[in-house]
This record gives C-alpha cells, structure tokens and sequence, in this order.
DNA sequence: GAGTTTGAAACT
DNA sequence: CAGTTTCAAACTC
C-alpha cells in the first residue's frame, strides 16, 4: 500500500557487510541513518496493522531493541521477522501494555504475495486497518503489509533516530485506537471477544503474548525453559545470530527463559515481563530464541495482535531465511526504541532478552542492561524453514517424536489453522489443516500411549484454553504440547494472562477451580503436606444437571468421577451407579454389597467424619451433601488402609479391601458427608473413571494422584500436578 | 474420523 | 436470575 520511500542517503553500515554485501536491502539498510528525529507519520512509513480488537483497550509500548543490521537477507527476500512479544503486569494502564512486535525486514515486495494468497490476505489484514503505528519516528524499515486487496504493500522507511518509545508509544496506541474503527467485522468480533476476556485483566498481556501466535507458538505444559534448553537446536544458520550482539544482561528473567540456543531460531516469547524472540524452522524443526537486540537493524516492527500472529519464514538453501511473511498476520506496530535507554534487554547467544513494557519497566528490560544501538531498534528473526506451511512453530512441551524439532514445534500450517479459528474460521487452510491434524493425531497417538504430562490434554479451539472450558485451564494446570487445542494461551508464555483470567474467573465464581468433585484428598499428609489444595469442591455441591444422561454417563460429572450424585444435583432420572440422589441413599448397591461384605460400612463412615477432621485441618470445607467414591474399576490390588485418627470414634485402622473397586467406596452417610478419604487412603486406591477414558492417574512429580484426574471437571485442582513444572499453573493459590 | 449429543460454562 | 448461546467432551455411527 505504501510505496516504499527511498532511503535517504547516508550511512553507516551498521550491519556485518560481510554476510550480504550483495543484499540491495543489506544496501539500502546500510544508506539509512540509524538515528534520527521522529518523523511523522507518512505512507511511507511502515506500516502497522493492528488488530483493534486486541488495541483497542490497550496501550501499547513496545520497544524496538535495536539491532544491528549485519544479517540483512539477500535481496528479494526479507531476511527475518521478529516477533517481540512484551508481556505487561495485569495492572499495567494503557499506557503500559504489552504488545508483541513483529519486526520484518523485508527486502522485497514480493514475497508475502508468495506466501499468502490474497485472499488469505483480505482476510487476515482487513483493509482497514489503517493505522500504521510508528513508534519510533525515525526507524529504518521496510514496511511490508498486505492490503485488503491482498496486495502487499512495501514501505520502505527510512528512519534515524533514536525512538522515544514513550512519545510514540502513545501515539502508537492512539493510532492503534483509531485503526479499530476500519477494521472488518471479523477482527472487530474476534477483538471483542478478546478484550472482554482479557481486557478486566489487562489484556495486555495476552496481546502481547497471543502475538506469538495465541500461545500457539509456544504452550507450555512443562517447564518450557527445560525442555528447550535440553533440546539441541539446529539451526545454527539462522540470520540473526551473527547480528547479535553477545551481551549478556545476567538478567534472571534470562537465564529462566533461556529457551534455545541463541545462535539457532528465533521465537519470540514473552511473558509478562519479557520477550523473547523465537524462530522455528520447519524443515529441520528448528527453533532460536533471540534477544530483540540480536534482530536487524532495519525492520518493521509490528503489533502483532493476539490472535493473528502467524509467520512463515521462507529460508534459502543455504540456511538463510530468505523471506519472512506475515500469513494473515493482523499486525501492530511497534515501534519504540530507545535509544540508549533500556529498552530491552539483551542476551547474547541463548540468552533471552526481554523487554518490559508495563508499568515502571516500560521500555525498561528487566534486569537487564540495555543495549541500545543507533539505528532502528528491531528485532528480526530469521528461521531458517521452508516455504511449505509446515514451519514449525515452537511450543513447548514436550513433543512427540515425530517432530523433530527440538522445542515444540507447531506447524505454520497448524499456527494458520489457528489463526484461521480465531478469525471466525471463515478462511480455509487446507494444508494448514491439514498439518494441524497431523500433528494432533500424532498428539493423540502420544496420548494414548500414556505420555503426557499433567495437563489435561484439551482440544480446545475458541477458548484460548482461557476458560473452564478448557480442562487444562479449569485444572489449573498450563497446556502442554500434548494439548490439541488452537490458540492456546495457557501456558507459561501468558502466564499472566493466564493468572488474570483465573483471577477473573474466580471472582466470577469462587468455586470455579475447585474440585469439581471433592475427595476430600487434600489432607496434606498425602502429599507430603502440600498446602497447596484447594477447597473442598464446590462444583460437586452445586452438583449435576444431567436430564438424557441419567448419570450413567460421563456427561455427568459426578458419574465420571465415579461418585454417586448428592443432594447438590438437580439431574433427573438419576440412575448414577455409583450413588444415586434419590432419597440421598449414596450407596449404591454394589457398595452396600462391599460395605456389608466387609463389615466396613460403619468404619466407612467413621472414616468420612475423620475425612472431616483432616479437611478441616487443612483449611477446606467439606460439604455433608456429598458423598464422595473412590471407586476402581480395576481390580483392587491391594488393600486399603484407612487411616483412624483420634478424632474418630473409632480409631482403628481400616483394611478395606477393594475387590469391587467400582462403587465400593461409595460411602453414604445421610448426615455427613464422608467421603473424604484420607490421604494415605487416597494413595492406594486407584481410581478409574468407568470407562477410563481421561482418566488418566495424575502423576504429581513421582506419584499418582490418588483420584485419577479425569476429565476437564473431575480434575482434583487441589492437587498440583505437575507443581513445578508448571509454575503457577498448579501452585497458584487459588 | 465425522457428525451428533450432552451438559457445563458463558453470555445476555 | 432465568433463558439462551457457546463450548468442548462424550458419544454414536
């Protein structure tokens, strides 16, 4: 849309000419003066596109580290794309948000079109998005966006100068606003959506995190960091490494997001409170995290919205990312850099570098020393990948074998399919799709084979796994890569997206994370006295609403837990095997058969008001509604020891053997509940839900967990799954 | 594997 | 707060 301007002439080569001496970009990025007062805006300059949904409640900072310009791309191509993501504190204004940037560099016009078809473009850019959002007046770029018409504009700004991230962030954030206004219905619903879920919880972070493609590029069931650093990266060829500059903040915030080899790939993560940049490249899975400092020096740098975020880096041969393309890509601007200032944060090598946008930190990197170089502080990433959808895109968890990539790695096609859902799914991405189920078959397959981690495994397509929709979510737990779901921003990389919105959640409904079921498990002595439960259930107590189900069904929750539905329930025809509500009589034949068989009944019922005790203990709330089953429906191994407490009336211990584990345990207790069995209880029986099927045995570091968590509501939140792993996925105090 | 059913969650 | 819609899992074919 922009024609590009010609480059104003001067300069300082700021970039290793060595590597693309040939480049006319490395040329004309090398005529640009790499500092200089803000320009106004002009057509010429680059273009931002927004994502108004996303800007429209934010405000928008956004740091453009500057880079050195050494890796420009070979002519024609754009040599890299930089996704900075800047993750912003929930309570950071407007003024303070975080927004991930895409920084392009592009060195042709064509190769988006080679990319994208149009009419993918006419749907992922709406033609209005209007605004193109300078942050730094004077930044060197080459603009490239599409039009509404699909067409792809180039722009070729020509910037010095240093960027008063402040001025122009508000600028930025301004235009931003104004640029809603032209946007199509489809931005404008997705927009809503989002901001409604994200906005009460400053939806910054979310942005700036579902910049990086709705967590789509990186999801985190386990520690990210871990797994990418155990991975060895391949791609040693990726453009920026070179460019980077080596400085090593020592920032914290570093070495914990220390994800991959800095030499290799570029993906740009960010967390509340840092970016990083990561590039994954498909063909050879290959993922690099660089620092924003380590892009080019001459880039567009974008506003990524929260959902559009989608790149595909097309990488010649020789391992140089050739172009860099925005597939659909609703973009913002951002462009602030400080020169001098710091802005970001720079790691060398692996090192991550973040930038924090929010608050105090604004265009403060976090911990980190600032590297400021003159010129245009952007940050490209060049993956080295094919021109095929099939970039990987890195998430993180563990992945199934079948990618080869070292940190997790979505396909482009997959992150597209995303994209494509959260744009009302009005586009089709076959191959996308296509990709996408591959690897979530693959997922699947791996699922089903037990791997997999604590995370619940969700599929979820237009929740973002932001909701309780999402079991993941609703267990508190961040979703892995063993999660299918689309446009995932649980994980690590909106983690605090992630806290906002349980937060908002939860004072929605309190009880929104609490069991739904409890088992009253949470003694802590069955977890080493883990404090960390959560409150008897409070969905159980609200109980089930099954009507066609009769409880006989995992649609019932109660009946997937395996307990018998209590007062709490309003189902009707209930025929729950393992307890119906009427009259309250919670066991169940079978159990009443085990009970009398084992002449345990009474101690059973001891043992629930000892249940009691212990929950009480331990700070939770039973519920004498419910009752609660640890029914098998495996055979019963071994037996049980219930644990008497002296509180108990009768302090012996039990040693109930579960031949018929199913219903066995359901304890009924007309006037109290019972049902919450010890831990050491817990520990030995193993629960199965009736059909077994997610339920899986909860592996909480080295253990199961007592009650295999089954599905998205039976999941015992109280009990973290994978406590450090996760972070505060399962830690989180509720 | 695709489509339908189901009921909780979310929205109005 | 009730009714409706949305969502993802469960289920069926």
């Amino acid at each position: 849309m922009d024609p590009p301007e010609s480059p104003p002439a001067g300069q300082p080569s700021l970039a290793d000419a060595s590597l693309y001496e040939d480049s006319p970009v490395f040329d004309f990025i090398n005529s640009l003066s790499p500092i200089g007062p803000p320009k106004p805006l002009g057509p010429a300059q680059n273009v931002q596109l927004f994502k108004s949904s996303d800007l429209a409640s934010l405000s928008s900072i956004f740091t453009s580290p500057q880079v050195n310009p050494q890796k420009e791309t070979k002519p024609g191509t754009r040599d890299g794309y930089a996704l900075l993501s800047q993750g912003l504190s929930p309570n950071c204004q407007r003024n303070q948000i975080g927004i991930s940037s895409c920084i392009e560099l592009s060195g042709s016009p064509t190769v988006a079109s080679e990319i994208c078809s149009p009419s993918e473009d006419a749907t992922i850019f709406p033609s209005k998005w209007p605004q193109s959002i300078q942050l730094g007046s004077e930044t060197l770029g080459v603009a490239e966006t599409q039009d509404t018409d699909g067409k792809a504009d180039h722009g070729a700004d020509v910037g010095q100068g240093k960027l008063s991230s402040s001025g122009y962030d508000q600028n930025g954030i301004d235009q931003m606003d104004s640029s809603t206004s032209g946007r199509n219905v489809q931005e404008n619903e997705l927009a809503k959506q989002y901001n409604d879920d994200l906005a009460a919880c400053s939806l910054n972070h979310l942005i700036s995190h579902s910049g990086t493609g709705n967590g789509v590029m990186s999801k985190s069931g386990l520690s990210l960091e871990a797994q990418q650093l155990s991975w060895n990266l391949k791609c040693d060829d990726v453009i920026f490494s070179k460019s980077l500059m080596p400085v090593d903040q020592g920032n914290s915030e570093a070495s914990r997001r220390k994800l991959l080899d800095g030499s290799t790939g570029c993906y740009i993560q960010s967390t509340a409170d840092n970016a990083h940049v990561q590039c994954a490249g498909a063909a050879e899975g290959v993922a690099t995290n660089h620092g924003p400092e380590m892009l080019p020096s001459v880039i567009r740098s974008q506003l990524v919205s929260n959902e559009h975020f989608f790149n595909t880096f097309k990488v010649p041969s020789d391992g140089m990312a050739l172009t860099e393309h925005q597939c659909g890509m609703p973009r913002r601007s951002l462009f602030n850099e400080k020169v001098g200032s710091s802005d970001m944060s720079v790691q060398s090598g692996s090192n991550l570098h973040h930038a924090n946008i929010c608050g105090d930190n604004y265009l403060k990197p976090v911990g980190s020393p600032v590297y400021a170089l003159s010129g245009i502080g952007l940050h490209l990433n060049a993956v080295a990948s094919n021109s095929s959808n099939n970039m990987p895109f890195t998430i993180n968890p563990p992945l199934p074998p079948e990618h080869n990539s070292p940190t997790t790695i979505v396909s482009c096609s997959e992150l597209y399919t995303r994209i494509h859902d959260d744009h009302s799914s009005q586009k089709t991405m076959p191959n996308a799709d296509e990709s996408f189920q591959e690897s979530h078959k693959k997922r699947r397959r791996k699922l089903k084979n037990g791997d997999g981690d604590s995370c619940r495994h969700c599929s979820c397509k237009k929740s973002k796994c932001l909701k309780l929709y999402c079991a993941c979510f609703a267990a508190k737990v961040y979703c892995s890569g063993y999660c299918s779901c689309q446009g995932c921003l649980n994980n690590h990389t909106h983690e605090e997206t992630v806290s906002c919105i349980r937060k908002r959640t939860e004072s929605r409904n309190p009880l929104a994370f609490a069991p739904t079921v409890t088992h009253g498990f949470d003694s802590g002595s069955d977890f080493g006295g883990d404090s960390n439960q959560t409150p008897a259930s409070a969905r159980h107590k609200r109980g089930c609403n099954c009507r066609k189900s009769s409880c006989l069904k995992k649609y019932c929750e109660c009946f997937q837990s395996g307990v018998g539905c209590s007062m709490s329930c309003r189902c009707e025809g209930c025929k729950n095997s393992f307890g119906k509500r009427e009259g309250m009589l919670l066991a169940t034949e079978k159990m009443e058969k085990g009970a009398k068989a084992k002449g345990t009944r009474l101690k059973e019922e001891k043992l629930g008001f000892e249940k009691q005790d212990v929950v009480g203990q331990s700070g939770d709330l039973l519920s004498t509604e419910n009752l609660y089953a640890t029914p098998s429906l495996e055979p019963c191994r071994s037996s049980i020891l219930l644990p008497s407490t002296s509180q108990s009336p009768m302090k012996a211990d039990v040693l109930l053997p579960l031949e018929t584990c199913a219903a066995e345990m359901i304890l009924e207790d007309g006037s109290s509940n019972i049902q919450e069995m010890s831990s050491s209880w817990v520990t030995s029986v193993k629960v199965v839900s009736p059909n077994k099927k997610r339920v899986s045995p909860l592996h909480i570091g080295t253990r199961l967990s007592p009650i295999g968590r089954s599905g998205r509501k039976l999941i015992l939140k109280s009990i973290p799954s994978f406590p450090s792993l996760t972070g505060d996925a399962d830690s989180e105090p509720h």
